[in-house]
RNA sequence: UGGGGAGUCGCCAAGCUGGUCAAGGCACCGGAUUUUGAUUCCGGCAUUCGAGGGUUCGAAUCCUUCCUCCCCAG
């Protein structure tokens, strides 16, 4: 936390989303003595008022919390950029046959972006959010030039950093993560603590500001339905029949509607589950495999495009990272190759330690050097 | 309508020498976990065994009639 030292009186806008993280991070902040406010983004409009539209209840606990806390709370709305920049890119990949994480560009592109100008333009100094994560200042690039880096949140299980690998140095030296050495439950306690109401609020899921509603649901009302077979990627026999290669993605189980096969069981006439294996967008067929260790579902290799490197450079290839395929993931250990060297071309090949379940096209892959996030790229 | 075989949960599939007998798997549903999509975990899931009749203290299991399907014959 180097930022205490400068905190006298700098102005903070802190993101508020309504849940307890957010209003905890304003709340340090602003015990820290940081001239705090607070800021709440609706990012998308809902075309329904259904059940699942819980920017509302958001937006009243996000204004109690600040009651609370004794800060002001302006709300923007970002959902014109969020469409723009975020959801348009989000539709295209699942057109593609891929599988996106919104969440990320999310970040890089509204809260990190959209969010910080509108703060700065407010006159402030920094940003805030709640993610558990850590900005840490670096000093020892000779020169005496500072470079920021992003490190973990120290509790590893809600640990976030991976969210936040497309950020660049302007952004990282603008932001201010002040739960990144809190555990969970001591940002709990300290909401409970401080009266918050919204202490004891579930944590939320779901893609960011569109919610925990039914995705099937959601995406057919952007993309067309385009049934199509269900084969199995062993003998090419027709399982079953998908309504669409986009509600399906590599190593998903749930939702292929595949029963018992004849002659597909063992002497028990125990059956394994099916998995989803490969997509051949072209000729729209979803291909399945049998048992959640088949080998096709292992791979120790992937290429990643579309990189950012935090650090503004690629880090040395050849050398021993770990990466993370996907949110949650453990770190496992790889080594890295880059190709065709910097800029919009540049490609990495990644190659894992051990075989990878299920590495997923559209899905990001995160590269840490110990507690850094030295960034990442998509898994092509 | 000659011979043979089979009809048990959405799909497979145990049980068919009659007595907690309606296993199990997959699918599906619900919950937990999760700031993507997933995975994983936990829970639920046939008062009924193609239909009717009969034997029996008691039948999915025995008898019988009918219906349906499959194979070989035609």
């Amino acid at each position: 936390m180097s930022a205490a030292d400068g905190a006298d009186g700098m102005k903070v806008v802190v993101g508020i989303s309504g849940g307890v993280d957010s209003a905890v991070a304003a709340l340090l902040l602003k015990r820290q003595g940081y001239a705090v406010s607070g800021l709440f983004m609706k990012n998308w409009e809902d075309d329904d008022e259904g059940d699942y539209c819980s920017s509302r209840q958001d937006l009243i606990d996000a204004a109690s919390a600040c009651d609370v806390i004794g800060i002001d709370l302006e709300v923007v709305n970002f959902s014109r950029e969020y469409k723009d920049r975020v959801f348009a890119d989000f539709l295209r990949e699942y057109e593609a046959g891929r599988t996106p994480n919104p969440d990320i560009l999310c970040n890089s592109e509204i809260k990190f972006r959209c969010f910080l100008d509108h703060a700065m333009n407010m006159g402030a100094e920094r940003i805030a959010t709640g993610h558990y994560a850590q900005v840490r200042a670096w000093e020892g690039n000779g020169g005496g030039s500072r470079e920021f880096q992003l490190l973990k949140g120290e509790d590893g299980t809600k640990d976030q950093s991976y969210f936040l690998y497309r950020l660049t140095q302007a952004q990282l030296a603008k932001t201010l993560f002040p739960l990144g050495a809190l555990a969970k439950r001591e940002v709990r306690r300290i909401a409970a603590e401080a009266g918050l109401p919204v202490a004891a609020k579930k944590d939320s899921t779901g893609i960011c500001f569109i919610g925990e509603r039914p995705f099937r649901e959601f995406l057919m009302r952007y993309l067309p339905t385009r049934p199509g077979e269900i084969r199995s990627l062993d003998d090419g026999r027709v399982l079953g029949e998908h309504q669409g290669l986009m509600y399906h993605t590599l190593g998903q189980r749930k939702g292929l509607g595949i029963g018992g096969i004849r002659a597909r069981q063992d002497a028990a006439g125990e059956h394994e589950a099916w998995y989803v294996a490969a997509k051949d967008v072209a000729a729209n067929v979803l291909y399945v495999v049998q048992g959640h260790g088949h080998p096709a579902l292992l791979k120790e290799r992937l290429a990643a495009v579309s990189l950012n490197w935090i650090a503004g450079r690629p880090p040395h290839a050849h050398w021993v990272y770990t990466a993370r395929p996907r949110y949650r993931a453990p770190d496992m250990p790889c080594s890295i190759d880059l190709q065709e060297g910097e800029g919009k071309g540049a490609r990495a090949e990644i190659v894992f330690a051990e075989k990878q379940w299920a590495l997923t096209p559209g899905q990001s892959v995160v590269l840490y050097e110990s507690k850094v996030c030295l960034g990442g790229g998509i898994i092509a």
